[in-house]
DNA sequence: AGATTAGCGGAGGTGGTCCTCCGGTTCAAT
DNA sequence: ATTGAACCGGAGGACCACCTCCGCTAATCT
């Protein structure tokens, strides 16, 4: 099993076994992802509980710091990242790596998130989530550019921090969003 | 006198017209900027006031609403990006639009107000604002696409979005961001 | 200089969020 | 079915931001 499932492993670690229990823990992700999507990640942690019909003092006994609760769902979704980065592995380079891009570009929750991760004081957890992302990503980046598909003046770093910058910003529509991203990674790509 | 000027007209308008009243006024319009910078489009409006040596009175004589301070710290940006327009209308066709959306990038207060400034709900002011900074670059645009040195298949919306993007991400320094902004741009250039 | 009045600023009421704590409830193991 | 432990949920205190209101200050005018 490659790098991209410690992250889960760790999740499924605190998940409790009690049906119940486990339920709950369920629920408050899921919420959690919704709220964090929608307003950033200060969403209301009370929020959060009653979406997810849970007591305030259920989440906080499973998640005792926002942080925990934000690194939880962040791990999950970075994990998915990593899946999809095996997935398309067997496609041509250009096409690999593009697709991998645009399933970054969908996660929504991350849209926010991920930004605000970027940023800010490093945790342990964050710093994993990235190199994770790295991880899969960088095999598809270094393909690419082997085949002369892609600039080699740019790194993995370059080209995600330029990705969720589109993605950070709000598009009357999903057309305008894919048009503008495909702009962008025509300055990725080397000239014929 | 363009179009440009109206926003800030506008905001003279405001202005009040004792001179302690109007030192408060530019003070807290500086503290806002400031803030808003920091701290995105929520920051606190008390700590605005602290900031600004003014107590949250006066703030609230000032700007009755967070929206209006916004709008007015918003309004004044904007202004500044007309004035930057007619500037370098001079250059070649290439390199003004390209100094033009490096100076839109600096503006370190709208980077985070602008994204949030662009979604959300629109008042009139921030329409005024838009289209103000719409009519500041498609010309530049427009003369670029004319010399065959843009492709012609963007909008100076598109054009726009792309590069607020680059700009409300966080950068380790300035010299990536620099590059990243380069690479998004051959994407605008055509190919030669 | 004195009167006038625009403008100041912060005390305080309101409401929302954070987080703790513990009496009651539900699961699972026997 | 019973029992013990794990788990639930929300009441409540602390805190912070918002915004109003009004007695006081100081700028402007004559």
């Amino acid at each position: 099993m490659p790098e991209q499932i410690v992250v889960s492993e760790f999740l499924a670690a605190r998940r409790p076994r009690r049906t119940d229990a486990a339920r709950n823990f369920d629920a408050l992700l899921a919420a959690a992802r919704e709220a964090f999507a929608e307003h950033g990640a200060d969403a209301s942690l009370e929020d959060i509980a009653r979406r997810a019909g849970v007591g305030i003092g259920t989440l906080y006994r499973n998640f005792p710091t926002r942080r925990h609760l934000f690194e939880a769902v962040y791990a999950n979704e970075v994990d998915d990242l990593g899946r999809v980065a095996a997935e398309v592995s067997g496609e041509p380079p250009w096409e690999a790596l593009a697709a991998w891009l645009r399933r970054f570009v969908d996660y929504a929750m991350t849209k926010r998130a991920i930004r605000e991760a970027m940023e800010g004081e490093e945790s342990d957890v964050f710093l994993a989530c990235r190199q994770s992302m790295y991880d899969a990503g960088t095999p598809l980046l270094l393909r690419a550019q082997a085949a002369g598909e892609v600039r080699t003046d740019m790194s993995i770093d370059d080209l995600l921090r330029l990705v969720s910058g589109i993605t950070s910003v709000a598009f009357p529509d999903q057309g305008q969003r894919d048009r503008v991203l495909g702009i962008a990674l025509d300055g990725v790509r080397t000239r014929s």
